[in-house]
DNA sequence: CGGCATCCTCGAAGATACTG
DNA sequence: CAGTATCTTCGAGGATGCCG
């Protein structure tokens, strides 16, 4: 197992990493976000709504969190297709997370205001 | 600026990327937590703590972590040269969110043995 | 001791085209 | 509409060697 050597670590913290490598992937913030202010979307609406991304990519990062039970996938089988995707139970828990990250952002954003003051003073 | 997409799709919690990344590098979480929990400490501390670490990359992390200011670096002009690191005042803002992953990095591990079980009944 | 410089690997992310 | 399937790019991370 992988997890050894961190937990030989710091066995009472080591699963920040847990917690973060769910988080991490270039899109999924956004889509989680997403998610959570709009609850249910279509695929062609959260592709919609996050310029830039390609299908490819928004399917990849769907996949990455429908597997950890962060979000749910819902597929009717009418024609066109409508593939819907929502936040389930469980992955509502890491709204705190979220919401403390944004909080410190924001904080982070000022500090590095002041700091580029500083350098030009 | 590249923010810009973010903010135009969501003013408001978009700073969440900004926390993550801050956090997101192979070994920023562990160096975080090792300089919270253990204080000030040296290179060749942080290096023999951290099992598999390579020079260059705990140099590189630690360097963007200063860059950040979530981090201090005191050199001390002696022979051999000593380096020694500490978490700053800042960077101890961090803790919150640290704790809050953690938290949920135990609840996801007792969530995914669940669903492991569940697939093998 | 605490680096920096160089070269290399490998996988995340992107571009593009095709499909039930 | 909601995807796959390929091919490609690019940079984080790693291996190694040298240095004040």
């Amino acid at each position: 197992m992988e997890q050894e050597i961190k937990l030989d670590i710091e066995p009472l913290l080591c699963r920040v990493e847990d917690a973060l490598s769910i988080l991490v992937g270039k899109w999924k913030p956004i889509i989680l976000l997403y998610l959570i202010k709009n609850g249910t979307q279509r695929f062609s609406e959260l592709k919609r709504s996050i310029p830039g991304i390609t299908q490819k990519m928004l399917t990849n990062q769907l996949r990455e969190l429908e597997e950890e039970d962060i979000i749910q996938r819902v597929v009717y089988p009418v024609v066109p297709p409508r593939v819907e995707y929502s936040i389930t139970e469980y992955g509502s828990s890491l709204q705190p997370i979220l919401d403390t990250m944004h909080q410190w952002g924001e904080k982070h954003l000022l500090h590095k205001r002041q700091k580029f003051k500083q350098n030009n003073e």
